[in-house]
DNA sequence: TTTGATGCGTTCTATTATAGAACTTATAAG
DNA sequence: CTTATAAGTTCTATAATAGAACGCATCAAA
């Protein structure tokens, strides 16, 4: 099986994670979800490039886990649909795993984030 | 933010990601609940290359959610650790969110996969 | 009305990751 | 001795990602 063929495949968690198994796509989500909407903001939280961003953004939206909302021409919202609501319990349960889990590793040197 | 600096997030969900977010790890993962232990068997159960299941079981092992054991010489299990087994929620989850939102897209050609 | 800042991308090059197949080493079976 | 199985490793080719610069449209100030 290829990476590209998960979306046919019979089992949903690989159905799933053909939608947001990608790097990044989870991280974007819980951008969303702590309130995020646009994309510099994306950008700026995550740090990823921005040639991904627009990249996986897109593939949210055709996926229906975003919608595309226009607020000025040329500039969106971006927000989680009812399908990408229920998405929440991954996300919950991936917090609290790796609270329990996962130790934070000492940083090279500059200090960043601030979500929760 | 480099993905390879997640591991010192202040976020859990992204430290939960820098163990399990890679491409293919949640699906050997969902092998193993289903009782898997070989590396064979995850190869030809998941048609990704040699060399990436290697890489990824490793990291697996050195992050405490696999453990490793031999049982015959230069032959392993690889089993779920009691950190690996608290992953279950998230799997459930995604098994769920799949089956609701993730509708099967056709094949090209041959069928595969029996899981589940 | 030119200058500058902001938002949302696209384009470019360089580096990593992944795919696919062949090759190792060791054990065990015929 | 020959073949089969298990668990990797090595190799080359292709795809994905990182990092920075560029484009274009709007708006606000000068």
């Amino acid at each position: 099986m290829k990476w590209s063929d998960l979306d046919s495949d019979k089992c949903p968690i690989a159905r799933s994670l053909s939608v947001v198994g990608d790097r990044w796509t989870l991280l974007i989500l819980r951008d969303c979800f702590v309130g995020n909407t646009r994309f510099d903001a994306f950008q700026k939280s995550l740090g990823l490039t921005r040639h991904l961003l627009a990249d996986r953004l897109a593939k949210l939206v055709n996926a229906g886990v975003l919608k595309k909302e226009p607020y000025a021409k040329g500039r969106y919202d971006y927000r989680l649909t009812t399908q990408g609501k229920a998405l929440a319990p991954v996300l919950s349960h991936l917090f609290d795993w790796g609270k329990e889990n996962v130790p934070r590793t000492e940083m090279a040197s500059g200090e960043r984030e601030a979500h929760t």
